[in-house]
DNA sequence: CCTTCTATGGAACATAGTATTCCATAGAAG
DNA sequence: CTTCTATGGAATACTATGTTCCATAGAAGG
């Protein structure tokens, strides 16, 4: 008999609960297949309700806002992400990680594209930083030629660019094509840099470009 | 006399008449304002309508949405970055048109954060991208190593990047430390692999890391 | 000046989406 | 079989967008 303080029991439902947690599943199904098709502000909590076969009002007893659906359903996803290739950035092996990463956006393109531009790849950005971060284990060198963070920052931005370009051709480049653009062009550098300067490399010098004012 | 079709005058004003040049300076200054404290979503079109003066009804003279004026003033702003550094692009000191840029964004840090960060950073970035990849003349090459295009695309996202990392620092690096940051792991590489394939250059390895499952 | 045209501001109104409250029902668990 | 609670639905409130109608004031031309 817990019926002590059963007024805040009605806000928020137990998250064991089997029905809860049906629910809950129904939830980020609706909210993935949403996203399939559109953005995530064009998606109402209305259409989540209707896809979910959820009630509306049940909404709420799960996530107070849409966006937290969103953040919690981008969780799952980058954590999912994470597990299949932390073994491989473990080992040091980063094209592997790279296959294994682009192979896995490959399984649900149209997913991916909506989370990778518009207004989703900003949480996205966010929380693949946050576990990059992690995972890197950014130390302070505040009197490093370039500060450890940009380099995070700048493979984790330089991926998500990539990753949506890719995905968006046609005629997608092979994985092993994509990979080593990746590795080469933004992994390599930036890992370079932080190790150490690099030489002034000259920028290719070719003629100048006559532009009307 | 042109009062022979008087009825669709109504729905939006003349851009030459100077009632409305006014309004819409004024629109632009406000939406200018208000994003240096919070992002576009954040802002309600009676927010603008407040800050800039403007009756909110007449809010809908000149704009459709809240987005149409967002990109209107995001264009202006692209625009006049580019007056500031297409010149020194064409002479292909990319180095010195880096500086400007950084430069430039760094006269009001708050609004170009709001910019190049969160939802409205999809917007910038289009714009962006947009305008590079007609300074680039993107000439199809889908025989290259890489193609042109990802070149322009790892620039342009390389160089929003590093934008907002750099304004958010407490204590940013100074324009030419950044720059040079930029030009050497950003700009370089992406050129270097635009020319020619590189070589399969080793990433530094490291001892491997042990991590609980 | 005087007249004409039209941009503006405001009130009233319609709509959509979010969010809460209340209640009856049905499923979970002992 | 009984108790607890997650659910779904109806009713309601609120906020923001967007439109319509009308009176006013500023621009422009004679």
């Amino acid at each position: 008999m817990m019926l002590w303080f059963a007024a805040m029991q009605d806000r928020f439902a137990n998250a064991n609960d089997p029905r809860a947690v049906r629910s809950r599943e129904a939830l980020h199904r609706a909210m993935r297949k949403l996203l399939e098709s559109r953005q995530p502000e064009q998606i109402t909590i209305r259409d989540i309700a209707a896809e979910s076969e959820v009630g509306y009002t049940t909404y709420f007893r799960h996530y107070p806002t849409k966006e937290a659906l969103f953040e919690a359903v981008v969780a799952e996803l980058i954590a999912s992400l994470f597990e299949r290739t932390l073994p491989m950035v473990d080992a040091q092996d980063i094209s592997s990680a790279a296959k294994a990463l682009f192979a896995y956006v490959r399984e649900n393109p149209r997913l991916w594209i909506t989370l990778l531009t518009g207004g989703a790849a900003s949480t996205l950005r966010e929380q693949l930083l946050r576990g990059a971060r992690a995972v890197a284990g950014t130390r302070s060198q505040p009197d490093a030629w370039m500060p450890p963070d940009v380099g995070v920052v700048l493979i984790v931005g330089g991926l998500i660019e990539l990753l949506a370009w890719w995905l968006q051709q046609k005629n997608p480049l092979p994985i092993d094509r994509v990979t080593d653009i990746f590795v080469r062009v933004v992994v390599a550098p930036a890992i370079a840099a932080r190790d150490a300067p690099p030489a002034a490399a000259e920028l290719p010098k070719r003629k100048p470009v006559r532009r009307k004012a």
